[in-house]
DNA sequence: GTGAAAGCGCTAACAC
DNA sequence: GTGTTAGCGCTTTCAC
């Protein structure tokens, strides 16, 4: 069907090995060879076909990068950072979305397995400790955003209790001592550390915790409406809610809205990742934001040192985060 | 480094052939030699590598999509579909973001040229229709949510006329006259239908169309503050403002709202796309929904058809819209 | 039911 | 500066 490295050689009359010179640009090719060569290449529509070369080379300069969603997060933009990092070392990113499947998580890590990526970057996995580390020692692996405790694994993430308690001392200092929090039960441990820095700024401030005030469900959206719901029917309502995510946040201030509250002055919101939503909203959500960007280059830059050396760093690294105030804390 | 099928064939006392018919279920294998290349696999942790398999079957069952942008757009839920009907035929689905950029879009379509992917589906291009046509005629390509006048490639759209012309209809029968467009000056097709539908509305309903009504930008967001401004300088101004994205109607209607414009009653808010912004806004964003899973199932399957066939499907189908009344408009 | 062997398209010694 | 050739890991025809 389509023109292979032979038909050009033939074409230009030359060796299939002085085409794939100047293919590469490897070696010494005079300079009639070489125009011979790009002619044929252009005359016969040539491209080469990277299975050949692949298979050949034993890498594929391709990672893949594993997203649990692609609705209302943040991986857009750490996946940006990413393609443009991988940019300045040849290396292409190509995605699939698992939905927080195990199933299908597992079905796209087949593209590691099998050779067809060169690594894989996950933001946030199915996968446990052990799993991962066993991975790990035949495979070039990543965590971003979120890590796993246990795990041996390249992790880049912001300090998630550290972000979470200056969020909470935000609110605590616009006055704020009846915040609430909205939070999951999953073991993730971007929602536990998220947790734990709550509670540390309410005790580092004197602030008594109350269990009545801490609600935890799932990541699912509906979970910020029966938040709400569930604070605002309470005799002693707090005045503030903290939401582990964007999205909890956002649907917690428009239960707020749908009761007649005002946001900012009588109830005041903060989120957490900093999504794309935030700022669209109205009014705008106060949040925590990841350095997404930079993460995502951070991220691909030390895999990428990972995939070309023996020498495996599986060091976890920490970003700096920022609290971003809007309109939902009254700013 | 990692086990091949040659490794397996020797651990199981078997020919490689032998491996590789249990590794498909290709052909008869007995009990006994099946079983010992299980074990051998498992011993082993053997996966097969995938560059081989591809390079001796030319084909890689895998299908590249290429979305503009990956932010406030409704391609991740055709995605979804995508990756779904995909597993229906052992297709693998991966993604990449174009960011619009014809660079980063062509440097993304090598994946196709270089045959590490059966075909692509692009969801909006920077290609003309000439070039297209011409790539069409060496690879599968499959146009999705965005046609192009004169590309004679498999097209799925929804009817961007007609719809256009049923959203600005819904804003008539609620008794407006006074209708305002956000368009762009984009030669993409979906833009220019989208207006030509808003005229057609507005004339069947014999209301004169008024220039000062209409505003072209760009997508970018910044576009939606501009026009609304506009459109609020105006002494005779709208009562209603349809934008042909949800993005550039969220911005307008934020900005509305910051020059204390009730929306849904002093004025109504009509955009395209329903995004998942869209039912997150406060208040929710009226608009019209492409029929994203369906979609994705639709144009996946006849681009896997067209893949293993030699008969070429390049119609161009129409997909149902449906136009979706929420509080913007004051339901 | 099974194995030997050719070959997918490419790169990289190695020899000249 | 260039060509010959082995071989990357796999599937598949052909013999047996």
């Amino acid at each position: 069907m389509s023109a292979t490295i032979k038909d050009v050689a033939k074409a230009a009359g030359v060796s299939v090995a002085t085409v794939s010179r100047v293919l590469n640009g490897s070696a010494n090719v005079s300079e009639a060879a070489s125009e011979a060569v790009n002619r044929a290449i252009k005359d016969l529509h040539y491209s080469p076909n990277f299975l050949g070369r692949n298979l050949r080379k034993r890498e594929t300069n391709v990672i893949l990068v594993i997203q649990p969603a692609s609705v209302h997060s943040l991986y857009a933009e750490i996946i940006a950072g990413m393609q443009e990092g991988a940019l300045n070392y040849g290396y292409d990113i190509i995605s699939a979305t698992s939905y927080g499947l195990e199933e299908i998580e597992k079905r796209q890590m087949k593209m590691l397995f099998n050779r067809t990526v060169d690594g894989a970057v996950l933001l946030g996995t199915q996968y446990d400790a052990k799993t991962i580390n066993k991975l790990a020692e035949n495979y070039d692996i990543a965590l971003c955003c979120e890590g796993i405790e246990g795990a041996n694994v390249l992790t880049v993430t912001v300090n998630d209790e550290q972000a979470s308690y200056d969020a909470t001392t935000a609110l605590i200092e616009k006055g704020h001592n009846k915040i609430a929090l909205i939070s999951t039960n999953s073991l993730a441990m971007s929602s536990i550390y998220r947790k734990k820095g709550y509670l540390k700024a309410l005790k580092d401030h004197g602030i008594p915790v109350r269990n009545e005030y801490i609600y935890e469900g799932t990541y699912d959206s509906e979970n910020g409406e029966i938040a709400m719901k569930k604070f605002m029917s309470l005799e002693n309502k707090p005045t503030a809610v903290f939401a582990i995510s964007d999205l909890l946040a956002a649907v917690a201030m428009k239960t707020a809205v749908s009761m007649g509250i005002q946001i900012g002055s009588e109830l005041s919101v903060m989120g957490f990742d900093n999504i794309a939503l935030s700022e669209m909203l109205i009014p705008s959500l106060s949040t925590v934001a990841q350095p997404c960007k930079k993460m995502g280059i951070f991220t691909i830059e030390k895999l990428i040192s990972n995939i070309s050396s023996s020498a495996k760093d599986n060091k976890h690294y920490n970003m700096r985060h920022n609290v971003i105030l809007r309109q939902s804390t009254g700013d």
